[in-house]
DNA sequence: CGGTACGTTGAGTCATATCAACCATAGTGG
DNA sequence: CCACTATGGTTGATATGACTCAACGTACCG
């Protein structure tokens, strides 16, 4: 075997560097010069997890922010009983953490991976430095975190009036638009039923009875934790997006 | 009457000037130089709502952000069958409607006045030069920004974890940290039921019958729409803020 | 005086949570 | 290799919190 081919096929260990994955995610950082990217480039640290690893726990003071290069992570709060309420997910790509960076508390949140995870994290003094020397950057990042907001004031209001039902439904397909399917229209992520439980807010035993339902419905196929989409409308449909 | 008891009389609509106002009500704008607030003097507008008056609403192209000086203005969502989610409460020295300037996306909120309401209005322009050309400015607008999100996001967490009852107990609290009580321990802010009811995502029936249940425990007292608290540690007991 | 908005109470219903039992699968260690 | 355990999934029975609907009271306002 050629070193060139261990290259290919150990590839994903090597590190990435911002300014190419910065350009192919259309991430944040395109808005960096390249001297800004050369820059975290040199103090970043790039790091792999698996499922099921924390990269951070509530409470925690964190010292910088991770840029997620590949796999899914659930960032959560935990509420009463230890019940997680799932808050966002994170794809290539996406930063996390950034927020506890900015206003400088302990995280509010707990990050856990879902799907093997290559992440680069940047400490928090580039952050800073960035936000403070490059207004374009600011902008942009102030525009991420207006954008989180709306979308936080949106599930409230949706939490606090719809149906766990149509909740459910409408989860589904924002699964679809933020994780696409694959030729066969099944979801590209996958979930456990209880992690589907606690996006949508309710039990664990009330999702198994509506995805059951909507299996009925012919909307959906379960095969284990792949879901296929066989009727995207009627979901839409059920999930009232549109009033 | 003398002119200078004319104008104590009607001090009120007098154009507050931003760099007082900035310092007395610890605002955002306490990190612009004297240059920056003598632009918003000159450019912004001074205006007047009375009660139920609407300043923007959802849908609505802002060109501008507002800055109150005085009175109460409620901001929420229109879900379905038209029922109001109320998001936030603005009051002397907070501002409103930043989101969508940042975003430069139509307003996703309505913003209506709850008490008679002095407030300056200032063209979106001046919020993005500054943005671009005062980094600490900026800076504390991002972690205003953060700060509403992390609160939405334990709102998320609430409403999808706690019961009616519960978080009937955490808004008052919440109410009387963000407005205050008299000196007879009454509730600064006035609601109606269905205000109540339109924070806590539950019907208005819901919240009369859970207020005078709380009456009847013996933990507040109920004043038309005056609510004086006579045991908050009850009331936090019951929100189950502390787990 | 009638009208309108708000507040209150009661009765009935339903969606959803809770509790409990059971099955399937995979990993572990003796 | 098999019992053992843990985790996740499923189903049924039951309980109940909260919503809805409806009626009525109250207060203010022109």
């Amino acid at each position: 075997m050629s070193l060139i081919s261990v290259i290919m096929k150990h590839n994903d260990i090597h590190i990435p560097f911002c300014d190419k994955c910065a350009i192919e995610t259309d991430s944040l950082f395109r808005h960096l010069t390249k001297e800004e990217l050369e820059n975290i480039n040199f103090e970043k640290d790039y790091r792999h997890y698996k499922r099921g690893d924390v990269l951070y726990q509530e409470g925690n003071r964190i010292n910088g922010f991770y840029c997620i290069n590949r796999g899914i992570i659930k960032v959560f709060k935990t509420g009463l009983d230890g019940k997680e309420q799932i808050i966002r997910f994170a794809k290539r790509g996406d930063i996390i953490a950034y927020r506890s960076v900015i206003s400088n508390e302990p995280a509010c949140t707990t990050a856990e991976v879902i799907e093997d995870c290559s992440v680069c994290f940047i400490p928090s003094e580039i952050l800073f430095s960035f936000v403070k020397s490059n207004p374009s950057f600011s902008f942009e990042l102030m525009r991420l975190t207006c954008h989180e907001l709306e979308e936080a004031n949106s599930y409230i209001t949706d939490i606090a009036q719809k149906t766990v039902r149509e909740r459910l439904a409408e989860v589904l397909l924002h699964l679809v638009t933020d994780f696409g399917l694959d030729e066969n229209n099944y979801l590209k992520i996958s979930l456990t039923r209880e992690e589907l439980a606690n996006i949508v807010g309710t039990a664990t035993e009330s999702v198994i009875r509506l995805l059951s339902e909507f299996k009925g419905d012919k909307l959906i196929e379960l095969h284990g934790r792949k879901i296929r989409i066989t009727n995207q409308k009627g979901l839409e449909k059920i999930s009232n997006v549109f009033g």
